[in-house]
DNA sequence: TAGATTGTCTAGCGGTGCTAAGATCCGGTC
DNA sequence: GACCGGATCTTAGCACCGCTAGACAATCTA
């Protein structure tokens, strides 16, 4: 019996350093520069090693897209708590910009991660369910949609300012901008 | 001396060609599959001759992103005349949804464009001046703030809609909020 | 018509994701 | 302790990728 268990547990820890890696690797260089070959070589295995684990290099950055929901699924929650709907946008746009592959893995890659279906993970029902949460006083007759909106405006920031398209010294003033006016709603 | 010009007719043409070419490859397939061996054989050149006209890969999405922007520039003017902030909010999102591998390349894919700069094309500050002209009614002490915000949430319905992560039913009512929001600001 | 210029192609480099086939290790059984 | 069988790993290779050097053909200039 202990020698089933600890292969078992040998495995998963392969898994956990592939995974740790390629995140590493992709918040470090980008995702393009996560390849199989470089992968492979900087968890000294070789290419078909990973093969054994995630079915593709797709399946790779949506695993580490999960670990990424769950994250900011929590830090929403905590900035939800302490500060409302100022504190969860902070949280949000503090999350993309710390963890710019991670969030690029979660919502800009392409990935087989379905949204609105009922093959959803939970963890994307639960980080839509806490804007939901924090949204619905504003629009207590339709908060699906603004929450929609919301999230859309804070994506829109994310991305944008990850991909330097907006003025980097107005980071505060966009944030007042967008609390203040869905708050007025 | 028509010698001269016949043949930089015909080298105009061929950019042309191998523009569109790229173009309806992106729209029908996605900009994955627009490698210089499909593009060669589309356009009946050798990978070579692609190079003759675009210093790489990147440069020919770039060129087509520039086209974009003069679309996407003059659809959103019509709008704004038409029917002010609502009328280029759906501009605005009916460009990205008719388009969107331009839209990619655009505002999503990688690309050497700079946005905030001095360096910055003539059209990019002539579309973001559509946006710009449409909101500053709202806020004429700051209005760059507030277009940011307008021009990043309009962003994100875009491309959360494009990649089927908002509901496909409530276009108008998503549409509909946010010129709200945006209006009694 | 001779030479220079321009245009085009074939072939090839090093990289990519991914996989088949064989070697090797290691736990379970006699 | 010897051996078997399954799990694990590696080498080697496929077809594709972006990109380029060098040979060859077509066209313009003089």
């Amino acid at each position: 019996m202990p020698s089933q268990t600890r292969r078992e547990r040998a495995r998963e820890e392969r898994r956990e350093l592939i995974l740790r890696t390629a995140r590493e690797l992709a918040e470090a260089e980008g995702w393009e520069a996560v390849t199989t070959r470089r992968l492979a070589e900087a968890v000294d295995y070789s290419q078909p090693v990973l093969y054994g684990h995630f079915k593709n290099m797709d399946a790779i950055s949506t695993a580490v897209a999960l670990e990424g929901f769950e994250e900011l699924a929590a830090g929403l929650r905590a900035g939800r708590e302490h500060d409302g709907l100022r504190g969860l946008a902070e949280a949000y746009l503090r999350y993309a910009e710390d963890h710019p592959a991670v969030y690029d893995a979660m919502f800009v890659r392409r990935t087989d991660l379905v949204f609105g279906d009922a093959g959803t993970p939970e963890i994307l029902r639960t980080t839509f369910g806490e804007i939901l949460a924090v949204v619905t006083p504003f629009a207590p007759d339709d908060p699906e949609t603004l929450t929609e909106v919301f999230w859309s405006s804070l994506h829109g920031l994310a991305t944008l300012a990850n991909g330097s398209r907006l003025r980097p010294t107005h980071h505060q003033q966009r944030l007042d901008h967008l609390v203040a006016i869905i708050s007025h709603s």
